[in-house]
DNA sequence: TCCTTGACGATACTTTGTCTCAGTAATACT
DNA sequence: AGTATTACTGAGACAAAGTATCGTCAAGGA
């Protein structure tokens, strides 16, 4: 199910942001995004909207947390279109981008748990898992492990 | 416990890297954090050093995995000595970058079940806590909560 | 001691944004 | 509808965190 450019902007609305023309084909061009994609990804793919202005908009849905934030092991930022709107992680294959979001409440008690050990107070977390997903890990083994 | 330059230079000799002049300069400086710090920030301490030798060398470092390379939630990197040996995680002051390792053998079970669940393989994970450590959560409190 | 080759510093370039600012347009008000 | 307000926009400068290039230099083995 492709996300709705209208989900995107009725969060902006809702938190008192205008609808203009710009964050609109913003929005569109996300909604394409089944998996993640990069700020300069939307860019190339909007060459009449700033790029300013794309990265503020991004920003907003971020803060909104509509889409979110990867940080993969070699740093580069990719964002995912949200789909659950309770707290999740992803998964993300290191390959081709995919992500699948995952709540594990066993993972939620593993950090209250270790909250506890910990001197200090836990005020956020991050927990990333990099896969190969099942369709990259097929393509591998047909050309012979990479 | 301070550590000590000769650990980081033992292992970029174990390595088959030369120990140079600069590079026992960065590992010195290194070696005087006990917490986490910026590339920058030896780049300062080291007028003499390159800002590219600098940098060379800390991703030397954190290769051989003597340091370990964390992403904030703001994306700040920072850099830090890794005090153990075995596989382990980062709790992080947001505050004053104090770090807290830990190796929670839950955590580490909860990944693999987590892996079972997920379609595609896990090859690697990211799991940091983001903490207001107890002398800051003290100062805090003394200064009327911020 | 000489030689090979890795390492060096300076500097340009890249990536991922953020800031500034003059001009524009979305919404509120009448 | 007309007007006012002020958020928003695009161009481009700037910033942070590196990486690539390249001519020079020195570490360490023969
Ligand atoms: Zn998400
Ligand atoms: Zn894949
Ligand atoms: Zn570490
Ligand atoms: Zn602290």
């Amino acid at each position: 199910m492709p996300m709705e450019p209208n989900d995107l902007l009725a969060v902006l609305e809702d938190r008192g942001h205008r609808l203009t023309g710009p964050r609109r084909r913003v929005a569109a061009a996300i909604a394409t995004k089944a998996e993640s994609f990069t700020a300069e990804e939307v860019c190339g793919e909007l060459p009449g909207v700033g790029r300013a202005t794309v990265y503020r908009t991004i920003r907003l849905l971020v803060d909104s947390e509509v889409i979110c934030k990867l940080a993969l092991p070699g740093g580069e930022p990719r964002y995912t279109p949200a789909r659950a709107t309770y707290h999740h992680h992803h998964a993300v294959c290191l390959r081709c981008g995919a992500v699948e979001e995952f709540r594990d409440s066993t993972v939620e008690r593993v950090v209250k748990a270790a909250g506890s050990d910990l001197t200090g107070q836990i005020v956020a977390h991050r927990i990333e898992f990099y896969v190969l997903c099942r369709s990259c890990m097929a393509g591998d083994a047909v050309e012979g492990k990479q």
